[in-house]
DNA sequence: TAAAACATACCAACTGGTTGGTTTGTGTCA
DNA sequence: TGACACAAACCAACCAGTTGGTATGTTTTA
């Protein structure tokens, strides 16, 4: 019922090119013309597809939201039954895909954030809503999991999923301080152990 | 045995100027220009104290470096006879100055180590020894309560340490999406009461 | 149904302003 | 008096964005 053959337009090759660039270089050092050559179109093209540089920020913020998105969504931990091993199991599966280069495993919009907040609002509103968005599906389940176990907390799902974002964010930074990924699986160590002493439990990583 | 009269010169204009510029804009962002009349200096005076922009990272780094040790070398957590109420001393203290605006809370080298990373090799590395600097006199603390509390733990004190630097960056990072403080509050919080649990204790913030 | 009218996707060359950095000159202090 | 600290003017490279145009559909109309 749809499927276009999916041409892939310059639209497309310049949002490819942005993720990449962007992640490696940051958003301000990556010029109009850096990413125009590595998706190998002209700035005609460029500017046909988007009205400034700023433009293409926000856009690429709403690509990557429907890109991670799509990961998380097929991802196995959302099997478990326990909406307690779901939480665990995604904290697993973030530590699972901390592989390859820094800026191959680092976050977009974290590194968008940092540099656009207080001069780009319409960049900064974009990775706001690509950060709550993703941490609103986490918070489904530690709410699901606060009224199983009936936690009488004094803190709120909200929050403890926002924290689940933070350490990860957090986690980047270090990793690209330290150009690898050991610090920040680290960190992704204490966040679950914190998720298991807050519910009481110990429980080994599930192989799904 | 020094203290030569200190007269304020273009060089500590400078490092101030960049700053507070560098913490708002982002590096790539901030101009040699933006930092001149930040400083009211002129470029002459710029190149004239440091060999390049990427020179001037380098050494605001390091100076940022000694403002923040001299900073928490003053703060009132050290008073504590226990080790574990330091380390409990440090995260309020971290929340505590949680205050202002954004640019005025926010850590100048995590902004710095996002944007250099991959491209300035020796911003990265100052960027990287400030951090590191840092966890260290945690570590120190962290380290001295887990032989009083007897604590036979499959963490070490040095990964718990960069783990409070994870937070704290990812903190920030939040504080900017969202645009305030609070949200960066709420992540200390659950840092605190992570360390709680992990030493088996529950401790009102004692005020100094 | 064929041609005219229009829309979309893209390109190469260009522009005005900005950037990091240089050069040359000047005041000041030890 | 000479080294240091700074100022002013300058430059080549680079930047985001523009312009004027072509190729390839798609829609409308005679």
């Amino acid at each position: 019922m749809n499927a276009p053959p999916a041409r892939r337009t310059a639209r497309d090759k310049i949002m490819d090119a942005a993720v990449a660039t962007i992640r490696q270089k940051g958003y301000a050092a990556t010029t109009v013309d850096d990413l125009c050559a590595a998706a190998g179109v002209t700035k005609g093209a460029f500017f046909h597809h988007f009205r400034s540089k700023d433009d293409l920020a926000v856009a690429v913020a709403n690509y990557w939201s429907e890109m991670t998105g799509a990961l998380f969504a097929a991802a196995p931990y959302h099997h478990h039954a326990d909406p307690l091993d779901r939480v665990l199991g995604y904290i697993d599966f973030r530590k699972d895909i901390l592989r390859g280069t820094v800026p191959e495993f680092t976050c977009l919009v974290g590194t968008m954030t940092q540099e656009a907040y207080d001069t780009h609002p319409a960049v900064r509103i974009a990775c706001d809503r690509c950060i709550s968005d993703h941490a609103a599906k986490i918070e489904a389940d530690i709410a699901e999991a606060m009224r199983l176990y009936q936690l009488d907390a004094d803190w709120t799902a909200a929050s403890l999923a926002l924290h689940t974002q933070a350490v990860l964010q957090g986690a980047f930074i270090l990793a690209k301080a330290k150009g690898g990924p050991e610090v920040a699986a680290q960190s992704v160590d204490h966040l679950r152990r914190y998720v298991e002493l807050l519910f009481g439990v110990k429980r080994e990583k599930a192989n799904v």
